[in-house]
DNA sequence: CTACTTGCAAAGCCTTTGCAGCTTC
DNA sequence: GAAGCTGCAAAGGCTTTGCAAGTAG
């Protein structure tokens, strides 16, 4: 919480209650949340919507919070490296968005070589595995269904 | 475009026009394209945009083409391996979207070998590099601006 | 002929924005 | 105090959907 206070006074900007109760919940809950699940979970604070988005925004360009998509539309976030959070990568069910951590990660001497080859700087990468879970196999096919 | 009149018999789905036209679109052009710059390329047909957005599930759906999320909120299509193209992945810029191809890819065994530890099947990924390009780098910062 | 597709227009959904009032520093 | 925030409500932008008319097989 000191890196939030500390970034926020470099810029200028205030600690406030809203954001130090979304980063207070992305630390404990260690998975990429929805702004939903986000808002909901913050709600017992009474957090406009609006200001979870504006929260997450900030965050993401205090590089505190990371960005996902996981094809399904919704936006997911979670903490970063700086956030206190490990490097790492996620294993999605492309049925039930059960989401499983994964530590393997690309060679980051593969990345600087892709990076220098372009001329690019400030390379980062995202690197998502999607399959399908040992839970979703066994259920019916979809297009039976409908 | 047999593979196509092919596999949507399978499903006894019909070989139309907007169908064919953004297949072919998307065989010619060989980068992610937006909904909105295939609909104005196709445009010529007066193809709608919802059956853009149609056509764009069903290829989707019949793995013909991939969709990519780069963080603009806009979702992209491209070709896959099945359409032919070569599986590859994306240097995308930060600033201005540039985007360039990348070939090297993430080591197969290593995700063979995270499936089988979750249990997963059918497991692909998403590797995406995110950089400044050359070109942007010599901007001057954005925060200023502002 | 029948089932599937398309266009058109209307809705849905997630996300952003304007603004007045309220806080942090 | 002044510069930043927040809540509320309205607007935006992308995507989906209902339905009648059109079309592939």
């Amino acid at each position: 919480m000191n890196a939030l206070a500390g970034q926020l006074r470099k810029t200028s900007r205030r600690v406030t209650g809203p954001r130090k109760a979304v980063l207070e919940l992305l630390r404990r809950h260690r998975h990429p949340m929805t702004i939903k699940e986000i808002h909901d979970s913050v709600s017992h604070e009474s957090v406009d919507l609006a200001t979870v988005y504006r929260s997450m925004h900030l965050l993401q360009e205090m590089a505190l919070v990371k960005k996902f998509d996981f094809g399904d539309g919704v936006a997911r976030y979670e903490m970063t490296e700086e956030g206190g959070r490990g490097h790492h990568h996620h294993l999605v069910c492309r049925r039930c968005f059960l989401i499983v951590e994964v530590e393997t990660c690309f060679p980051s001497e593969l990345e600087s070589g892709i990076a220098s080859k372009h001329g690019f700087s400030e390379v980062t990468h995202t690197l998502e595995f999607f399959g399908t879970c040992p839970r979703c196999r066994n259920l019916p096919d979809p297009r039976v269904i409908r």
